[in-house]
RNA sequence: GGAGAGGUCGCCUAGUGGCCUAUGGCGCCGCACUGGAAAUGCGGUUCGGGGCAACCCGUCGGGGGUUCGAAUCCCCCCCUCUCCGCCA
């Protein structure tokens, strides 16, 4: 969410910023107007409560002493304040509920320098690395895995539902070399690795925004209530939930691999046939946690990060920056890697990298000290990935198969998957 | 899953209904002393909300309740530890 502060103090550049994204306005106005009665109900609460409190004391100290007549008329004075606090703090709760419930609504601000746009259609392409019409064209991947055996859709369906891969031979040697390889990369670029809970709790959920935003991706573990994480995003961001951070522990770097489950509930159809989208998927996941002033430039910095994995990879691939209509609702700014796919003729997305300013921090209370005896600051989070795999390991089948129908093992990969093709 | 013991402002800790405006120690910050330091002394040191300010309010794992008044009593939940059971 983002501060109350903020729209308090110039409430028709936020509706400006909302506004640019194709949001509502209309939760700022409500808030607006809750907030002003709300601090005029807390002051007068405040003042009836230190009337309760010297009140109390005073009782005190009549019935510690033998004065219990003066004592017994004190209390029933006491007792009717205590019913005016009651009433005013249950008005009071209900008033913060609400502008708690619309704060939620008013997404995050777009940085300025993010361009307009209606969708993703309208993303410009910032640069892009290799050329696609030199890769020609090529079968889809679903046909080349089927010919050598990589993977299996029809059980992985009987086992658990369309959509669940089973991995079978050295299809699956491949996707775990590709973890091992971008495990290797991230580590090399100083993120410490961290292996998490693939199950979260509500408030985790809560903190990077799946919840409410996004409840319907998820998939439930009902009669415990926990979430399967829909990315490593959710639990590595919340490692540092409801901390203060020294100021000289910024900025923290994480990678983790984990699989990701997402329920998907797009019908089957073209984009969605082989590996293209799937409820069970292999992800490793950068996330940074900054000091407010870098954001901007980690967010270039971590976008090269995942873009180096690409390359390894040898996969042509374009950046473009999500304008206006397709930055996410908790992001300010963000860039989407799209991987070429020969075999499908498109593009795609293979990572998402974004700047979440202060956004998740506030959700999170995740704070720093800039320094001895200052009081604490939100920090801003980052997170990308580096890379989505299904997608990723469908273009480089496509990207590399050789005219023998062989696929060529790139060299970065080879120690991984200890080999240099498939045959 | 069962039984028991716990959770207090960075860490340790006192506190069993009003003298709690939460004790003391460690650590940290400032000042004094010093050529400089150590030691010592004095002061400060949870986190939020409101107010121009003086200052006021809330905060003892979370939520509810009893009471004029709750860190303290009652109920529910979460977490940690010990033992038992089950188990890769």
């Amino acid at each position: 969410m983002i501060s109350l502060q903020q729209i308090r103090d110039d409430p028709e550049a936020v509706k400006a910023a909302v506004a640019r994204k194709g949001e509502p306005t209309d939760p700022v106005d409500r808030i607006l107007d809750a907030d002003a009665r709300r601090r005029a109900l807390e002051g007068s609460i405040n003042e009836l409560r230190a009337q309760r409190n010297a009140g109390n004391k005073e009782l005190g100290e009549l019935m510690r002493g033998e004065r219990r007549e003066e004592g017994e008329q004190l209390k029933a004075r006491m007792a009717d304040l205590s019913r005016q606090i009651d009433q005013g703090a249950a008005e009071l709760t209900a008033l913060q509920q609400a502008i708690e419930a619309d704060l939620l609504l008013v997404p995050n601000l777009p940085d300025p320098s993010v361009p307009d746009g209606r969708g993703a259609d309208d993303n410009p392409i910032i640069r892009s690395w290799g050329d696609p019409a030199e890769e020609g064209s090529a079968p889809p991947h679903w046909e080349i895995a089927e010919r050598l055996g990589l993977f299996d859709l029809e059980r992985g369906a009987k086992i658990a539902g369309s959509g669940f891969i089973l991995f079978t031979g050295q299809g699956a040697r491949l996707e775990r070399a590709l973890i091992g390889l971008m495990l290797e990369l991230t580590e090399h670029h100083g993120y410490a690795e961290l292996w998490s809970p693939l199950l979260v709790n509500a408030a985790s959920a809560r903190g990077t925004g799946q919840l409410p935003d996004k409840e319907g991706q998820m998939y439930v573990a009902e009669r415990d209530n926990l979430y399967l994480i829909p990315t490593a995003e959710v639990p590595v961001t919340n490692v540092y939930r409801d901390e203060i951070l020294a100021a000289d522990r910024l900025p923290i770097y994480h990678a983790a691999y984990t699989p990701c489950f997402r329920r998907e509930a797009g019908a089957a159809g073209k984009d969605t046939r082989g590996l293209l989208r799937v409820h069970q998927f292999d992800k490793v996941e950068l996330v940074k946690i900054v000091h407010p002033a870098d954001s901007a430039d980690e967010l270039e910095t971590l976008t090269r990060d995942a873009e180096e994995a690409l390359e390894a990879l040898e996969i042509p691939y374009r950046t473009v920056e999500r304008c206006t209509g397709d930055v996410g609702f908790a992001q300010a700014k963000g860039y989407d890697l799209e991987a070429w796919s020969p075999g499908v003729g498109k593009w795609l997305e293979v990572s998402s990298c974004s700047n979440y300013t202060d956004f998740q921090a506030r959700r999170m209370n995740m704070r720093f000290r800039p320094s001895k005896d200052a009081p604490p600051e939100l920090v801003h989070t980052l997170n990308g990935s580096a890379l989505g795999l299904s997608r990723t390991y469908a273009a480089l089948l496509e990207t590399h198969l050789q005219p023998d129908g062989s696929i060529r093992i790139p060299d970065r990969l080879r120690p991984h998957f200890g080999g240099d093709a498939i045959r």
